[in-house]
DNA sequence: ATTTGTGTTAATGTAAGGTTAAAAGGTATT
DNA sequence: AATACCTTTTAACCTTACATTAACACAAAT
């Protein structure tokens, strides 16, 4: 089972320092995307999702406050943190105007900045995301629900998928009646497409037969060297 | 309609500085309780409900970081800042493992404490809204005191709990029937994610189950890899 | 007919979870 | 300061859950 990692957003235009601050982050188990600028920055920022965002305070073009503001415009909740190398009294003030979680001066201790970085989204994961994701299907007689992992058939027992099963049969059932392309399932489940990957999701797909015999009118048909099919046969 | 003052818990034993800040924010605003040692803080703390802890670190007796964790073994949400002389690393290592939000050295601007404030409860007001004030709980034929930190099945004599099999039960009430993450009880809870505070979950996992056995309707089920489940059976 | 793709079952290795006991830490009591 | 008590962590050991790989059979395509 793998696990998601945060993703940070780093922004700071001294290469070195912020290669090397990006290393130190990966190192600890978060995804660090960095940008060189506060331009950079911004469009990155618009195009993923982020936990947390780290801004150099002082950069050429855009600054990190004008950055913050900004970004605050689009997202009033990610936490930022700020870096900068002078102390001023209305720096900081401003940086907490513009919403800012914490504030580290350079030079700043990296277990420190660690800590810091846990503790704040921490503070954030209570809401625990209600993800806009689709995790409850009826297949024929069946009812997939995909977050709690587990198929039911009509009042009967509920079945514990493991993790593969239910990303597969998920995927399957997004597709209902439709064409699953092999490597659709491949890329998005096991992020590789491969002689074993393939295998293996044959596995999988046996697997899923076998579970959903107990209703005839729902299976998994294969299209040669396509894909498979999930298929509900809506008659009596 | 009056707007109620935020409450501030203020342990500072100097009582010149003590005196000092505590005026300062009573001028804005704030409702501030001064205790003059972490034994008073403590004492205090207990009697009253308080948005955010301002705690100096060095103290005679008590320390701030003893006092932190007292503190959050009572409440895990109230925001705790500490005020300190050293900068010392480990120091303020320690005190984001024991929960802190912010952290301040002394001599620090009056403004920027503000400021720090403003946001720290501005945060809590924000996020923890729902599940912050829940503290009772009917799980089955179970009832949960999460305040009183005792479990009592129907009719019979209450069960104490302690603080940690507290804390984990109503994580799980507060989720019932869905899923609660591994990693949320743990950051919640243990405030670090690592092998051992896992093991030790694992536990007191064993621990309420063992407490929940009485009735056969309650069960706490386990979703590998993800969490676990407190599942309510609702019919006979 | 031969290659390539699919179906299924079983074997293996690893990771996660369950259980219990002992050790460690802390508090209050004597 | 010695104790007894309670809570939490650490440790050891065991079981279960998963994913991959292997093996072999069969089907479809060319």
């Amino acid at each position: 089972m793998e696990e998601i990692n945060k993703k940070i957003l780093l922004v700071e235009d001294d290469p070195n320092f912020g290669t090397v601050l990006k290393d130190y982050l990966t190192m600890n188990d978060y995804d660090v995307v960095h940008a060189k600028n506060g331009m950079e920055g911004f469009e990155k920022f618009k195009k993923d999702d982020f936990d947390l965002c780290i801004l150099d305070v002082m950069m050429p073009y855009k600054d990190g406050f004008t950055l913050a503001k900004e970004i605050r415009e689009k997202n009033t909740d990610v936490p930022i943190i700020f870096l900068t190398a002078k102390a001023m009294k209305e720096d900081v003030l401003k940086g907490y105007k513009v919403g800012a979680d914490d504030y580290l001066n350079k030079p700043f201790d990296s277990e420190v900045l660690l800590m810091k970085i846990k503790a704040i989204i921490q503070r954030k994961s209570t809401d625990s995301v209600a993800d806009s994701k689709q995790f409850e299907f009826e297949i024929g007689g069946f009812h997939l629900n995909s977050k709690l992992r587990f198929l039911k058939y009509k009042g009967g027992d509920p079945v514990k998928l493991s993790p593969k099963e239910n990303e597969l049969l998920r995927l399957l059932a997004l597709h209902e009646n439709d064409l699953m392309p092999r490597e659709l399932a491949l890329t998005k489940i096991w992020r590789d497409d491969n002689y074993f990957t393939s295998r293996s999701m044959d596995v999988y797909i046996a697997k899923l037969r076998k579970y959903l015999k107990l209703d005839p009118n729902v299976e998994i048909l294969n299209i040669h060297g396509e894909g498979f099919r999930l298929v509900v046969n809506q008659n009596a």
